[in-house]
RNA sequence: GCCCACAUAGUUCAACGGAUAGAAUAAGGUCCUCCUAAGACUUAGAUGCAGGUUCGAUUCCUACUGUGGGUGCCA
């Protein structure tokens, strides 16, 4: 929290606590536990810079009406050495703090002299959390919900970091297992089909042209040397040559969309290290496993889930077991605190599984976390299209990125909470993509680093601020603009435990809006030095919140537009 | 059938259980002799339906309706 919103929220608070202690000594109240109560901002400024429901909260215990215990608590309040300037009672009974020239003073010196750090906490206290995020299978392109599930998850470990948790961005390689056999298949008849006649592509297959493209890169350096190998090695060579290219694919694709990432973990090495095989072993050894018509079950009704297949009766291992490991390999072998998945609403159906197996395994599952956002659907002209990765129609990452500017890309994508469906209309995003609101904010920026470059040019620079002039800061616009500044602290921790980096998009395009608003109605250029000054101050301090956001969610600042 | 999410202005989204439900966009009307009009100001417009919990519900609970997703020895 900033050093000076949480200075004054702690006056507030003891001024109450203390108040209420002194009603009851006198006898005014019957002594009772005093529970919690909020110290929240009005969205209606006439109601203060913080309400207090504490007289409505207590108004049971002190078995009288909230106005009345306001009444009450006021009449013994002390502001000598704080920051509050008055309050008042009103509605229901909420009581109304008004601060006073210095907290909005000390705000604006605040963010001058913390720069970059301003906004950063240490709320997380330095917790470990692995954030995956996008884990695309490498058998094809990405599509447009990783690009939601990107943006949203290298966001979020942003926000989590600034929150002072230690974060660790990881993304999965599924490079084992089923998909990647109907990788090879789908590959193999590719190839197949440049040298023979009358090969059809099943219906579970990849279709993409992608496949088409591996398959005519590998013929063109090997020619037909495969064709009369074994379905067995030759799938295997189609394989080694392939994935690898698609995973540099990905990573660069990412790396384009401004995510790097700690670890790309593989399913493989799961494998490699015996760790999958391990994991049966463990399962069973907890008593919560069974065997029916030749296959391994895992009972899953023992931990309010349902039962559900570990190995096939063909001894091969279903896709939960690669995920148990990996999850057990986060929270136990690489000893993390926290680990959050990023997935498509289609997977929650899993969740409840992978929770029950761990628990099983003795680990505290509630370390686990699933975020869990709705599907993304693409609508143009007005309908939706239907985006199926097996036709190859989908829309890919790389294609999206073609047509939308990064910045508008990320910025929209975290516009909505995870948790709300999204349609993505396309004609919007391609042909209007000014009305983005990134551009807003960004024009915010510009604004203020024009006004500064303009000042320069008449050889006035930014200096520091007494107390006594930024006092001079008391237009209606600019103690707006400080208080939502002052806010931003709180506002990463909020959107850090909600999971929620759609409250920074929030946050940057409000505080765009009390900016704008402010340039309307004050002037910089051309005030008499102390005022001048003051506003300046104000302007670097907004521009150094706007960076920090954006920076955040990793959106260029622009100094001109 | 069962499980999970969602439902707020014409449209896309906000609102730690709080005061007069906020923006944006679309529609109408203003403002550049003034630091960038990619801006500001202004006029209209919304909590799916029915109950419950309490000082107080868009928010929590139940039923209903509608939408999306899941419900494989697919991943």
């Amino acid at each position: 929290m900033s050093k000076i919103v949480s200075i004054a929220k702690e006056q507030i608070e003891k001024i109450i606590y203390d108040a209420a202690n002194s009603a009851i000594a006198d006898g005014v109240f019957a002594p009772t536990e005093l529970g919690a109560f909020k110290i929240e901002t009005p969205s209606n400024r006439e109601h203060g810079d913080y309400a207090v429901n504490a007289a409505m909260v207590w108004s049971k215990a002190f078995r009288n009406a909230p106005r009345k215990i306001a009444e009450e608590l006021t009449a013994r309040f002390d502001f000598s050495n704080s920051y509050i300037k008055s309050c008042e009672i009103a509605g229901p009974g909420f009581i109304n703090f008004f601060l006073g020239d210095k907290y909005y003073a000390d705000i604006v010196s605040d963010v001058v002299s913390s720069g970059e750090e301003y906004g950063r906490s240490d709320f997380g206290q330095g917790k470990k959390v692995l954030l995956e995020f996008v884990s695309a299978n490498p058998t094809g392109p990405m599509h447009i919900g990783n690009a939601r599930g990107g943006a949203l998850g290298d966001c979020l470990a942003s926000v989590m970091d600034a929150a002072g948790y230690y974060v660790e961005r990881e993304f999965y390689i599924n490079d084992a297992g089923n998909q990647i056999n109907k990788f090879g298949l789908s590959l193999d008849l590719r190839y197949l089909q440049l040298y023979k006649e009358g090969i059809e592509m099943p219906e579970d297959s990849y279709h993409g042209a992608d496949i088409i493209a591996h398959a005519e890169a590998f013929s063109k350096l090997y020619g037909d040397k495969y064709v009369n190998e074994t379905e067995e090695v030759r799938r295997k060579a189609l394989v080694e040559f392939a994935l690898p290219k698609n995973i540099e694919a990905l990573r660069y694709d990412l790396q384009k969309y401004r995510i790097e990432y700690n670890t790309w973990f593989k399913e493989s090495s799961l494998h490699n290290s015996g760790e999958t095989a391990k994991i049966i072993d463990l399962l069973k050894q907890s008593g919560h496993t069974y065997t029916k018509e030749d296959a391994l079950w895992f009972k899953g009704s023992d931990f309010d889930s349902e039962d559900f297949v570990l190995v096939r009766s063909n001894g091969v291992p279903t896709y939960v077991v690669p995920d148990i490991a990996y999850h057990y390999n986060k929270l136990v072998t690489r000893g993390f605190d926290k680990a959050i998945d990023v997935l498509g609403a289609d997977h929650h159906g899993y969740v409840p599984r992978l929770k029950a197996a761990l628990t099983a395994l003795g680990v505290d599952a509630t370390k686990l976390d699933v975020l869990l956002m709705q599907m993304v659907r693409l609508v143009k002209d007005g309908e939706v299209i239907k985006a199926s990765k097996r036709s190859g129609k989908a829309i890919t990452l790389v294609t999206l990125l073609d047509e939308v500017p990064i910045d508008a890309a990320r910025f929209f994508f975290n516009l909505r909470e995870p948790n709300s469906h999204f349609d993505f209309d396309l004609d919007l995003a391609v042909e209007e993509s000014n009305k983005n609101p990134v551009y807003y904010v960004q024009y915010a920026c510009a604004r203020i680093c024009s006004i500064m470059r303009n000042l320069e040019g008449e050889g006035v620079t930014r200096r520091t601020c007494s107390e006594n002039e930024l006092a001079l800061l008391t237009a209606p616009e600019e103690r707006e603009l400080i208080l939502h500044i002052a806010a931003l602290t709180d506002e990463i921790i909020a959107s850090a435990k909600a999971y929620d980096p759609a409250k920074m998009t929030h946050y940057a395009v409000e505080l765009a809006t009390k900016f704008h608003k402010f340039y309307n109605a004050c002037r910089v250029k051309g005030e008499a030095e102390g005022l001048l000054q003051a506003r300046l101050n104000l302007c670097f301090a907004t521009v150094t919140v706007i960076k920090n956001v954006l920076s955040m969610l990793k959106i260029n600042a622009p100094e001109s537009m």
